[in-house]
DNA sequence: TTGTAGGCGTTATCAG
DNA sequence: CTGATAACGCCTACAA
């Protein structure tokens, strides 16, 4: 068995609570037993028990993380491993772990958010994503339970504390480059439109064209879910189209469609960016290795995790802390899939 | 306050006790109790606190999941996505939790994993990696605490539990099959030399040479630790060779690397795999949406993390299991980078 | 400034 | 088959 705070009280001659005293740093106890404590302390080699403390405290210090149903797909995503490095920086500084939310189907994946909060297992739930409808999002709500999402909520956006881009201004940011570049042209390929973040993206896009004077056309907007095969249909569906009406600029929602969306054109031929600019979001690693590197909307994901674990944790630690919008930036870094439209 | 066992004893006229072992479902318990006392708890919406559990259990059902000190790099890898679902799959099926090891460098790495051991928060620990020196393993090794290793550990083979791949005989097979196809001049480009599967692979690529009577070369074996950037160092080191000397064939032991190798022969006018043939490691979701899509050796990453999780979960429940080697098959898959040798 | 006692929500032992 | 009762290790009034 592990020594406890007794045996350190004996060893030392003193009660477990002042040990306990001396653990929490309470200025009540005199410097001189809490000198003789910390070396009892370090002569068993104590540590806390984190269990013992939860109980007694009513507190984790746990963050629990939970993944949209579709895990399989979101870890794939470069996105995952940085927002949770970020996650990660902001609950270490603040002393907290972060525990993960498995299961595979929506189904079990609820569950599990259930078990964890109910079981007391963690003292706030950061949501990685932002759905339409969202049962979790919803129970979470209803019991007053601290989270935090990052993206968008679909609704009760004033009593959600989110970490968000501000994704209409950047795909009209972007959109609007691709039209300073001459293109008239200008297709959408976006992501699952159950997530938030498809549809603001899709709102910014429309808001640029009809700014410019393009009409929207119904044939240049895409969705596909599956990332990288998303990315090969896309461009199946806009080859349909006869040469003179194919877009010359495409928007994507993300790096990774871009990549298969680079691979099909260059297994049909056409070339990037000179027959066809691609102007994609989320900067990750791979968009810089890309053939011809991607020119990508960077939105700082590694802040959107830090920013969104910081805040749970105020959150949990002052309950009364308002509701909070924190929008991260977001720039447009170029490289060579943009190009001047040949006209 | 939430409603504890206490309040479903009330409610259903019974004992704490009784309650508890309903929730055992103990069999001891007649039928008709049991239904009175499911139905209070369905009544009241009871769910059992884990804390209370755990600390009562002395188990918490959770795994800790500890990264390499260099996490920035490891998490940006497509392997720890893939390893992590596996492990959640693992977990999940035996109902474990999985919490990471936050912090950035070793030090805080190394205290994180010593405050969730001693702190009780965890019964396990899964160590993603495998190092030359590591003190984290040696902590666990000294305390006796449940571990498992992916990869295969440096020392004391024999006396700690991990899955790993045969990297020595993969290596092996996949310089065996650039031989095959007519290369001779075969080189090597390696990760981080720290890690212990670097160490095997390489020397299952000199066994290869070996047997097939080819003299080893030293500037044929290059060590890069950033992975996308050491490709393109590697292939600058490369070059500096006279043209009739530079190899035919390369084999990379990371797809990431084996990225940033193809790209840099692009730049350089150096056609894959016409003029070199490139072979890499981990077959993970881009290297079939490279150009061109790379030739790799899979080594079934998410079944690494489903075994491993799976025997830490089995050293736990029962402590006195024999230490096991759990090797994972490799297979090579055969795309467009390989290519027989012009001679 | 320090000690005593009760409680956090479960489980497990021992009676009955 | 079921009910008290004492842990599990720590925290925190309340006392001294």
């Amino acid at each position: 068995m592990s020594v406890t705070i007794k045996d350190v009280a004996k060893f030392a001659n003193v009660a477990p609570s002042t040990v306990s005293r001396v653990i929490a740093n309470n200025p009540r106890i005199s410097d001189k037993t809490k000198e003789k404590v910390r070396a009892a302390m370090e002569e068993l080699g104590y540590h806390p028990n984190f269990i013992a403390r939860s109980l007694a405290n009513q507190s984790t210090q746990v963050l629990g993380l939970v993944t949209p149903g579709s895990s399989d797909v979101f870890f794939q995503n470069p996105f995952f491993p940085t927002v949770l490095r970020g996650l990660s920086e902001g609950a270490h500084e603040k002393q907290y772990a972060l525990q993960l939310v498995t299961g595979k189907d929506e189904e079990a994946i609820y569950n599990g958010v259930v078990q964890m909060v109910q079981g007391g297992r963690v003292d706030g739930v950061v949501l990685l994503y932002s759905k339409v409808e969202d049962r979790i999002l919803m129970y979470l709500r209803e019991r007053k339970f601290p989270f935090v999402m990052i993206g968008k909520p679909f609704k009760f956006v004033d009593e959600i504390t989110h970490v968000d881009n501000d994704n209409f201004q950047a795909t009209k940011d972007a959109t609007d480059y691709l039209l300073s570049l001459g293109h008239e042209r200008v297709a959408f390929i976006g992501g699952d439109v159950n997530l938030v973040v498809t549809v603001e993206r899709l709102l910014g896009y429309e808001n640029a064209l009809e700014k410019a004077g393009i009409p929207y056309r119904d044939d240049y907007v895409l969705h596909e879910s599956f990332l990288l095969e998303g990315g090969q249909d896309a461009v199946c569906e806009l080859m349909e189209l006869p040469l003179s009406e194919r877009p010359t600029a495409l928007v994507v929602a993300d790096d990774l469609m871009a990549l298969g969306v680079l691979n099909t054109l260059n297994k049909v031929g056409i070339s990037v960016p000179d027959d066809l600019s691609i102007l994609s979001f989320n900067n990750v690693l791979i968009s810089e290795m890309s053939r011809p590197p991607l020119s990508s909307v960077d939105i700082k994901i590694f802040d959107l995790g830090y920013q969104a674990s910081r805040s749970l944790i105020k959150r949990i630690e002052n309950p009364d802390e308002p509701y909070q919008r924190i929008i991260v930036s977001h720039e447009i870094v170029k490289r060579s899939s943009t190009e001047q439209s040949l006209k």
